[in-house]
RNA sequence: GCCCCCGUAGCUCAGCCGGACAGAGCAGCUGCCUUCUAAGCAGUUUGUCGCAGGUUCGAAUCCUGCCGGGGGCGCCA
């Protein structure tokens, strides 16, 4: 989609240039101003170009106007320097038009398409808990985070794939099994154990033999198929369910050790096998192997982060692990630089506590114990779409806490409601004008400079950021600025709706034909953004 | 001791690759349903942007130090 704000980037660079000052756009911003008095865009180029050749800004930015003055942009109606050097741009309401009648060409497919991704091959691994018990709620929190990311990043032209790395080997399973053993024997779990009580209803079901491992490898399997249908109620679909174990029956952690210790990066230590991850920038060395000989789970991470680089070939990995996982983050990455793969190449992203409270009640998280928050008690009672939207609405590296009770007492302080109202609106009115049999015109015999209701020009403006939005939460990995805009969009669209009707006696049919497609482009808008979150689109509430 | 995240209105949070008077929602108060859905709209109240320095024409935003909260620093996973 070609920009107004890029257009007149370019046009300051040639200004700057017939001044015999060389300027990229990458030095300065356009932007919309924070307030309408200042313009339709404003520019901070006069100032970095004053600071960077010991000019005088204003005197600069009158040098520019009058450049930008013989040299006109489309629409442009007048200039103007302000504060300490910045220039705004005041425009034609035109530009609008053009812009609206750009995203009905478009439509949803196309519109608020990026190329930033260039076709780049992202796996991108998220939620992976343990097969141990069923997903809490902040296990959803982060799988919905993922999810919209693998959506965000596609729009944005990445070729992803997305993963659930299954944990399904080590001490973990095995204390399961043991779980699974105890209850069904009638005993209390120990206190390492996991004393859930889906634990129990497992245990009732088992009749396999008495084996921790088999038993453990049951359960899990179980789990497994809990944390699926979980899943599947929030929409989440994943590419790929990776078992860890099929990374150890391969060999390819021996591979992978021997990949180190052909670099001369491993030390032996009372028959255990040390990775020298301090070369690459790690605390500490770590170990690859235990005393009885099993493999850490670093030395598997490391040999499934080489399946997924070397031997899958993806480009980019991102990981989302939970804060709690900080401490793994600096020697997978001193390994993937020690394996000649580049750290840089793969992302950690780590999720920081959610913590939830019930009234003034704060609750803790223990899948051992056992006392947490189902993730599909919450979906069941707020759906998905609420459960969602809910989750994406701060950022992932903020700490957050939510207050169950309130959310599913009061569903008005999920804003869910108020966006999908918006989108509900605008079908109404789509409903109407087929119900009155009111046939809209092509839109080129369509006179769309009558929509200059303040209102009007608000949602369009509000419109036009939105590619420039879907790039830049693509690029900061940032789902919850779509949720931002989309509210403030909605906002914008409840109050046109409040004061422009569409389809009215009081309305001259020509505005309605305007107005049809001006809230045809919104409706687009509404359900790209909305895809991207994986919220659902209703036709009526 | 070291590493990561955070500290913005009564509450939950935006804004943070420096920009023009600091924002939203909720809660509170006041208005608005004979026209496309009042799950809505309009108005109104609220701030030592944790503290102290520094860089800058300009700092909530960048740097340093402190204070406070959360998470990490296993041969666990």
């Amino acid at each position: 989609m070609s920009s107004l704000s890029d257009s007149i980037a370019a046009a300051l660079c040639g200004a700057m240039e017939s001044l015999g000052l060389e300027m990229t756009p990458s030095l300065f911003v356009v932007e919309r101003p924070a307030r309408l008095e200042h313009g339709e865009f404003s520019t901070n180029v006069a100032m970095v170009a004053a600071k960077r050749f010991g000019e005088k800004p204003r005197l600069l930015a009158e040098k520019i106007c009058s450049y930008l003055n013989e040299n006109p942009l489309r629409y442009q109606q007048r200039l103007e320097i302000a504060g300490p050097g910045f220039i705004n741009f005041f425009f034609e309401f035109g530009y609008l038009h053009d812009e609206l009648v750009q995203v009905i060409d478009l439509g949803e497919e196309s519109f608020a398409l990026s190329q930033v991704g260039a076709g780049e091959k992202v796996l991108l691994e998220f939620c992976s808990a343990n097969p141990t018990g069923p997903l809490h709620v902040g296990n959803g929190w982060w799988a919905s985070y993922g999810d919209s990311l693998a959506r965000l990043l596609r729009r944005c032209s990445y070729e992803v794939s997305t993963e659930y790395s299954v944990n399904d080997t080590g001490g973990q399973i095995r204390r399961l099994g043991e779980s699974l053993l105890a209850r069904r024997a009638g005993r209390e779990v120990e206190e390492e154990g996991y004393q859930g009580d889906y634990v129990k209803e497992l245990a009732a079901d088992y009749s396999g033999p008495e084996v921790v491992e088999a038993a453990g490898r049951w359960a899990a399997d179980k789990n497994l198929e809990i944390i699926r249908n979980s899943l599947d109620k929030l929409g989440i679909r994943f590419d790929v369910w990776f078992s860890q174990a099929s990374i150890e029956e391969s060999g390819a952690v021996r591979n992978v050790l021997d990949l180190l210790d052909s670099k001369g990066l491993i030390v032996e230590e009372d028959s255990k096998k040390i990775f020298l991850s301090t070369r690459f920038g790690d605390t500490r060395d770590r170990y690859l192997t235990k005393a009885e000989g099993d493999f850490t789970y670093l030395a598997g991470d490391i040999a499934y982060h080489y399946n997924k680089f070397v031997v899958r070939g993806f480009q980019r990995v991102i990981d989302i692990f939970g804060a709690d996982h900080h401490g793994q983050v600096a020697s997978l990455k001193a390994a993937m630089d020690a394996i000649g793969v580049g750290s840089q190449h793969l992302e950690v992203i780590l999720g920081q506590m959610v913590s939830l409270l019930s009234g003034n009640d704060r609750l803790k998280f223990s899948k051992r114990k056992g006392n947490l928050i189902p993730l599909e008690e919450l979906v069941d009672e707020l759906g998905p779409s609420a459960t969602r939207l809910l989750s994406l609405s701060t950022s992932i590296d903020r700490a957050t806490s939510v207050d169950v009770a309130k959310v599913k007492a009061q569903s008005m302080d999920n804003p869910v409601y108020y966006i999908q109202y918006a989108h509900a609106r605008m079908a109404s009115i789509e409903r109407v004008r087929d119900q009155r049999g009111i046939v809209v015109p092509d839109i080129s015999e369509v006179d769309l400079s009558l929509l200059v209701h303040p209102r009007e020009l608000a949602l369009l403006r509000e419109m036009m950021v939105f590619p420039q939005i879907v790039e830049e939460a693509g690029l900061e990995r940032a789902p919850f600025k779509i949720v931002n805009w989309l509210k403030e969009f909605s906002g914008l669209f409840h109050s046109f709706y409040h004061d422009c009707y569409v389809i009215s006696d009081g309305v001259e049919m020509e505005l309605t034909y305007a107005r049809l497609y001006l809230v045809a482009s919104c409706k687009i808008a509404v359900r790209v953004a909305l895809s991207l979150l994986g919220v659902e689109a209703l036709e009526q509430m």
